[in-house]
RNA sequence: GGGGGAAUGUCCCGAGCGGCAAAGGGGGCGGACUGUAAAUCCGCUGGCUAAGCCUUCGUAGGUUCGAGUCCUACUUCCCCCA
């Protein structure tokens, strides 16, 4: 739905260049607030886990660009709002997380930003806010004579996330009708507080970010604005950053660079070009150069890719480490001593290992059953063998001249066993 | 408040005359083909000390040789009437 507007601002041109772009409230608008420089501009992420994943890394990427076009990026933590859960996923409500573990997450996360954004109390250094700090001591009454009394249930109603649930006849409950209120307070209260005109977010977020807006008009703000990425999902239609092992975190102690690595290495052809412009800031020629690479060629842009997403959050050495990892892995077929290791005690080697609950202890399968089934299917390898007694032992003679066994499932995932 | 329906393999959807480790999808994993891609085809998709054993169908009881299936109570959700 990217707009045909040709901005003048660099942020703006960068953002609507790269894909970034889904719905603006106006373009017009925001494009002269950004030329006069000091746009200041927050997006929420919720804390209900301890790190975020891939999915997050969009909005990230908009901070980073608003911080290199000269303006001041303004992450806010839900720690207020995840408080309540947030029942926008629609079934169940999901349980509830404690005061502890939400500040435990919003600390752990917090680190991830660090990669991407100057913080500090300069007008374009970047600043973590948290909604807790103004939601958490909200007075009811208050709240409702300040505030409330500001939103037009009927406008609301006309909402297409309302009118929907409300024409299929689907449960709507109070505290998710409320829920939009509280983040349209959040932009009015940013606003006062830093300054921010302008919030952005994932094109789900379009209707609570315009109520805010709205909000903000009856409150006498300045004039805000809203922008919205669009949903991103992969060529063929699945949602981004799910993976078997699960999601695909940022958090080095939750997902190794090496995987991480992995997982843009993986990407789909059709996603190659798209992803350079999204998730790396590397120059829009130098894209349109990998871009045009075709057939086996792609996977140099692929690479390309992997690397340049890797550094990112890990750091350009990990990146680099991982990407020689792979190489030496997948196309040399040797033998690479920085894959992921698992440590075994030296009694487990001498009395020697099944085969089976060494897949298990590596964590390349679940169970010894899916070990067992995955024998059958010819799935497991040690030492690039393939597994076909699921009855053998691993000991002393399986550990190569490198004191290591490659444990291998598929083509894709390997885990060495060393020596503890 | 009255009446009716629903909860199934802990990823999701979804069949299930009292013999069920439980149909079928989707997703996922593995194999073949390739380029660590997509598409396509094939296999697998409760656990274990594995020709056997154990644990699963909202929860707790009951009937029965035997219960996902029948009965009772409870919980949650949905629909209709008030």
């Amino acid at each position: 739905m990217t707009q045909d507007y040709a901005p003048k601002s660099e942020f703006l041109n960068v953002l609507m260049a790269r894909g970034f772009v889904h719905q603006c409230s106006d373009f017009a608008g925001l494009d002269e607030k950004a030329l006069a420089g000091s746009l200041a501009a927050y997006i929420g992420f919720d804390c209900t886990a301890a790190s975020l994943h891939v999915g997050s890394l969009l909005p990230i990427m908009m901070l980073a660009w608003l911080q290199r076009c000269g303006g001041r990026p303004l992450p806010l933590m839900g720690g207020g709002t995840t408080r309540v859960g947030d029942p926008s996923g629609k079934d169940e409500s999901r349980k509830l997380l404690t005061i502890e573990q939400i500040d435990a997450n919003k600390a752990s996360i917090r680190r991830v930003f660090e990669r991407f954004l100057t913080f500090g109390d300069g007008a374009t250094d970047a600043r973590m806010l948290d909604n807790a700090d103004w939601l958490a001591g909200l007075n009811y009454i208050e709240f409702l004579r300040d505030v409330g009394r500001h939103f037009s249930v009927n406008r609301m109603l006309t909402m297409d996330s309302v009118k929907l649930r409300l024409e299929r006849e689907h449960e709507l409950s109070f505290i998710e009708f409320n829920y939009m209120c509280l983040q349209a307070y959040d932009f009015v209260e940013i606003n006062r507080r830093y300054g921010a005109q302008l919030q952005m977010g994932g094109s789900d977020q379009w209707g609570n970010i315009v109520t805010g807006l709205d909000l903000g008009r009856r409150m006498g703000t300045p004039q805000l604005y809203a922008l919205t990425s669009p949903l991103l999902t992969t060529a063929s239609g699945a949602k981004m950053g799910k993976t078997a092992a699960g999601a695909v975190w940022l958090n080095a102690d939750m997902l190794t660079p090496y995987d991480y690595w992995q997982y843009w290495r993986n990407s789909e052809d059709a996603d190659v070009a798209r992803f350079l412009r999204l998730f790396t800031f590397l120059p829009l020629e130098e894209i349109a150069r990998l871009a045009a690479l075709q057939g086996a060629e792609i996977n140099e842009a692929k690479k390309t890719l992997a690397t340049e997403a890797t550094a990112l959050i890990h750091g350009r050495e990990a990146a680099e480490q991982a990407a020689e990892t792979a190489r030496a892995t997948f196309e040399e077929g040797a033998l690479a001593l920085s894959l992921p290791k698992i440590a075994l005690e030296a009694e487990e080697i001498v009395a020697g290992l099944g085969v089976l609950s060494a897949f298990v202890k590596a964590g390349l399968v679940a169970s010894t059953g899916e070990a067992r089934r995955q024998v059958k299917g010819g799935g497991l390898r040690v030492n690039d063998l393939v597994v076909t007694d699921e009855r053998a032992l691993l000991g002393e003679k399986d550990f190569e001249a490198d004191g290591v066994v490659k444990l291998s499932l598929g083509k894709k995932k390997h885990v060495l066993l060393t020596r503890a």
